[in-house]
DNA sequence: GCAATATAGTATGGTATCAAACTAAATGGG
DNA sequence: CCCATTTAGTTTGATACCATACTATATTGC
């Protein structure tokens, strides 16, 4: 069947693929990231922005806890993210009534107003790729990078909860690597 | 919403698919590097490990504004890991004859060792992500997101040379910090 | 009710990153 | 040959991010 077409002998095992594609995906991500920040309002970075956008699509009144989740960030960096942001006043940070130790997010109309802001000025960049980067191009990467966020998201190496047992094993077992094979 | 899952019915505007997919790229970027990360032997960052990764399979003896080039950073990030590099003896950075501002980016033994130990460090993630991301999707997916990478990088939004004619529309764009907030 | 534990959020220290401003060396037009 | 410009690299100051350690508030088990 296949000797003449040759298009691609695996000459790379899976994993050397996979790491390609996390190659490419860091590259396209530092690429992109740093052209909207560019593009965006001069006091609005793009974490500022994506929080924001989050917020007047999904709705606010979130909890820090639960944005850092859904951003995917910890909580410390959503601590910085919206100390900055109500720096601004394009959110306002309020005690949770039922529970003491949580806040809520709110949007304020400068909020919204720096996002629309946002918007207008990032648009122009995505429209700008539209013969080169086809929308069937889009569409049709977009469910398998999904299934690939699900599974890094799903298989996060479990440091997120280091129960003290895993604590205890961990400051222990840390001699090194295995020093040989067995 | 509508919820008509008519796949035709264009329920996203072009510039709102482009901006889902530079998300999941994002949020990839962000999993699948703070994942790597914690693989890597102690001592070794995911832009430390890229580097030294380049320099053991397409050659060293490059000058850190080439690599800087490749691995799609500025110099000054590029200053800063080589230096993190060299203070831990993994690169040697010597002058180059030919060009007295040029400097050249040798590998060591110890540079060698290190990229080796976080291959097989970081392998096994790799490798158990098998199942899940079948090698199909991921070769499917390479050759488009080279398109997208390749596209991003060639518009770059000039920011790279900044001519005098842009430079005086930014410069006008920008009045400064919000004037208002004392 | 209280002690153990879990959860919300913050603080700290470190790396990565960019933009902008800078120094030093090469290059090119008079 | 000299000065203007370009290029190589560094420095500085900012944001984002993580890991770790911490405080304060809930929740749970007894």
């Amino acid at each position: 069947m296949s000797e003449s077409k040759d298009t691609q002998k695996p000459e790379f095992t899976y994993e050397q693929l996979l790491f390609q594609l996390l190659n490419e995906i860091g590259i396209i991500h530092q690429l992109a990231s740093t052209a909207v920040d560019r593009l965006l309002p001069q006091d609005l970075t793009v974490a500022q922005f994506t929080l924001l956008n989050h917020c007047v699509r999904m709705g606010d009144a979130k909890t820090p806890a639960q944005l850092a989740e859904i951003l995917q960030v910890t909580r410390g960096t959503m601590t910085s993210t919206l100390a900055r942001l109500e720096k601004k006043r394009f959110i306002r940070l309020a005690p949770d009534p039922k529970d003491g130790r949580a806040k809520r997010v709110f949007l304020t109309h400068e909020g919204r107003a720096a996002r629309e802001d946002a918007v207008r000025a990032a648009l122009p960049l995505l429209s700008q790729a539209n013969p080169n980067i086809p929308r069937d191009m889009v569409t049709g990467l977009l469910p398998d990078l999904r299934v690939l966020r699900s599974w890094l998201d799903q298989n996060r190496l479990a440091r997120a909860k280091p129960s003290v047992l895993e604590r205890a094993v961990t400051a222990k077992a840390r001699p090194g690597h295995p020093p040989s094979k067995g």
